[in-house]
DNA sequence: CACCCAATGTAAACGTTGCTAGCATTGTAT
DNA sequence: ATACAATGCTAGCAACGTTTACATTGGGTG
């Protein structure tokens, strides 16, 4: 008789905030207030729950007005993981900017960050990497953001060349192993799976500099950066 | 809300009642069926448009069927995230069993079989880590499964230690940031993230080495296998 | 200033989805 | 043979993404 969680009725909605600046009949700037309303969404809500139309009514518009500023709902994800990625990047240069200057402790920390932004917002890391937005070559802005975030890794993986901290010539490959590094340990928090694992005892910055600090030295027994 | 219309009780895997063969009215296996259409789907469409109402279709009954035997969607795709997560521990398995004895080597194939999974099955990929599960603990199966794969790293690991070629007492750390760079690499591939960073010309097989080495050795100058 | 038209909003509708309610049919245990 | 639990069906609801046709606006041109 357990009466398993039933999904409740859609949710009533009723959540109508008339965001109408003077009464007027043009919005302004709809196309910021509808990306606003999605990340303001994000801050404490699944990306599932992100329709288009609840975007509109939290503008104060109706559902058919997005379609004047976005092609589709994917373009709207698209423009919000654009946001993503600007803030991806702000936070691993954040996390660089305290560090020492050692170029290798930056390059770690740089991972840190990256995973710092993902816990920090997993429902917005959650469109970034999404299922909506595969075919990211559709939508040349996201790419380009995305890039600028990859280049974070790139110039600290750069100044550690330059440094002689390590081998020339391996840039992307070194890159390639980061990236993958720190975005799987981002996405296995945001998907929940560090529960599953029991690893949530930990802190989650600790887990983060324990991997970089793996991917850096080795895990066979590298005794480098920490 | 009466909700008397639970789904049966999932017996594990040893007693199950009589499947009934064929009938023109009652299907015989429905749920088997429903996986089996979502399976099939999954082989060659966007985890988007998996929807219950589709695998109704290809089962062919009407849509309020599966609810006979699934309490919701999201539970209709933690069965099939379930096969996913069986599926990825026999890839590791089977690639593990071609490496040769070398611990190390086969620690490090478990994690190339587990990218090559995921870049065979991207859609099925998906749905294992896509936001709909994000809950795990709601769907023991799920969660048995997903822990067994993880333990076939742990497995691979404590073999190693067992040889002395990692230091003991480190397997959880060792696990984690192995798990995190496979996973990693295998999300980017599977998000479509690589072509944004221009890595396509490569061979998964050899990113996946490559990443897995990377790990094991240390990027700082770790000249181990390979 | 008067006008026009492109930009931007609205209303209504279509087809699809997840899910529920109530009823029909079946296989099996009594 | 019959009762009953399991399992199917039809119909319907609310929400969604998207399109179409129409309404309102404001900036640029006469």
């Amino acid at each position: 008789m357990s009466t398993l969680n039933r999904a409740p009725r859609r949710r009533a909605a009723a959540t109508q905030r008339a965001r109408k600046p003077r009464g007027a009949y043009h919005h302004g700037d709809l196309r910021r207030a509808l990306i606003e309303a999605a990340l303001a969404l994000l801050k404490d809500h699944d990306p599932r729950q992100l329709s288009l139309r609840e975007l509109a009514r939290r503008a104060g518009v109706s559902t058919a007005a997005p379609y004047r500023h976005f092609s589709s709902k994917a373009d709207v994800l698209a423009a919000v993981a654009e946001e993503g990625f600007r803030g991806l990047a702000a936070a691993m240069r954040a996390q660089i900017a305290a560090a020492p200057a050692d170029p290798l402790a930056r390059f770690r920390e740089a991972g840190v960050g990256y995973v710092l932004f993902a816990h920090a917002h997993p429902a917005h890391y959650r469109v970034m990497f999404g299922p909506e937005l595969v075919e990211k070559s559709a939508h040349p802005d996201l790419a380009g953001a995305a890039l600028d975030a990859f280049d974070v890794l790139i110039q600290a993986i750069g100044d550690c060349v330059r440094a002689g901290a390590l081998p020339a010539g391996d840039t992307q490959r070194v890159a390639l192993a980061a990236w993958a590094g720190v975005h799987g340990l981002a996405s296995l928090i945001s998907a929940g799976q560090l529960e599953v694992l029991q690893f949530h005892t930990r802190r989650i910055e600790d887990l983060a500099r324990d991997v970089a600090t793996a991917l850096l030295g080795g895990v066979t027994g590298g005794s480098d950066g920490r």
